[in-house]
DNA sequence: CGCATTTGACCGGCGC
DNA sequence: GCGCCGGTCAAATGCG
């Protein structure tokens, strides 16, 4: 049930713009302050398992093996300043019976107006290889903005409409001529403040140490944490993990953001979910030190176009 | 002029 | 078998 269509009201309009953002950026810089940052890392071991369609289909009701091995800590919620919408980082629980379908209009020139001009397209691989299930990390992070640096060069390959979600769902692969890495952006439904960057497959170059002038340090801040964490699911997630960073002048605004790991990993039938709530200090994520000040000429430049 | 984004069409899987 | 849907391609367009 739920008009989910409806749902694009209030929050929509701010969100809704793309390229109002600019507008609305320098009208209120302060409205509403983003933060970060809240992750979930959930790997398909060979049955490509989302989390996204776990919260969509299954909702809050995780497949979760009642010996739960793994203390599941729930969140405290982040507590967030006042200012901001304080609600818990971890939202697992999405669209409640989310059934419905809203068929309002399809973008999909499946039926209708089927009147191709050009001819069938070009034969692609004969052998449509279904790509090799790699696993699948997820990122959450709250900020306005939908681009997140992550230090990495990406190109957009599409934009597609989800269902039970007001807001697009953008496509990005990375640039680099080896590297079939992918991402994918898009913001909750629910909370249009939260985007959830959720990164396929694993790098085969270093980070491009652009950013001119200023780079990061190689020494990649999340992995050390996961990489004690991951052993328990069984996977070596550490490679790929890499939290991006809201790119965001107000961001600066915020000294200690509340960092909330959760992972989900599916082995076979088994699934296991994770979570963990530490301290963004402890974690040592948010070491934007002079990184964001390095980027922030770069996006004001951009803005001022 | 080169490259990133935009955007509609197409495709393959899955459920009815 | 058809239609829904998520995912990808590629031509056109925009931008530096
Ligand atoms: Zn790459």
């Amino acid at each position: 049930m739920s008009a989910a269509a409806s749902v694009t009201h209030s929050y929509g309009d701010t969100i809704m713009m793309e390229k109002k953002e600019e507008e609305m950026r320098e009208a209120s810089p302060f409205s509403s302050p983003t933060f970060p940052i809240s992750g979930e890392f959930l790997n398909d071991d060979n049955g490509a398992l989302d989390f996204f369609e776990l919260l969509d289909l299954h909702q809050p009701s995780f497949e979760l093996p009642p010996s739960s091995d793994l203390p599941v800590d729930p969140p405290p919620a982040a507590s967030a300043t006042s200012t901001a919408t304080a609600s818990s980082i971890l939202s697992s629980s999405t669209e409640a019976g989310a059934g419905e379908e809203n068929k309002a209009n399809k973008t999909d020139g499946t039926s209708g107006g089927s009147s191709k001009e050009g001819e069938g397209r070009k034969k692609k691989k004969k052998t449509r290889q279904k790509r090799a299930r790699e696993p699948r990390v997820a990122f959450k992070t709250r900020s306005e903005v939908e681009h997140l640096e992550d230090g990495y060069r990406w190109r957009k390959y599409g934009q597609k409409a989800v269902k039970n979600n007001p807001f697009p769902r953008s496509y990005y692969r990375c640039t680099s001529a080896r590297c079939g890495v992918k991402k994918r952006v898009e913001r909750s439904p629910e909370d249009p403040a939260v985007v959830v960057t959720t990164y396929e497959g694993q790098h085969t170059h270093p980070i491009p140490a652009v950013l001119r002038g200023s780079l990061r340090p190689p020494t990649p801040p999340l992995p050390l944490l996961l990489s004690e964490l991951l052993p328990t699911l069984g996977f070596g997630l550490s490679s790929y993990l890499r939290p991006p960073q809201p790119l965001d002048i107000r961001l600066l605004a915020a000294p200690r953001p509340l960092t909330t790991i959760s992972a989900t990993a599916a082995s076979g039938d088994r699934r296991s979910q994770q979570r963990w709530n530490k301290p963004a200090e402890a974690a040592a994520v948010t070491r934007d030190d002079g990184l964001l000040q390095d980027l922030l000429p770069l996006q004001i430049r951009k803005k001022e176009k």
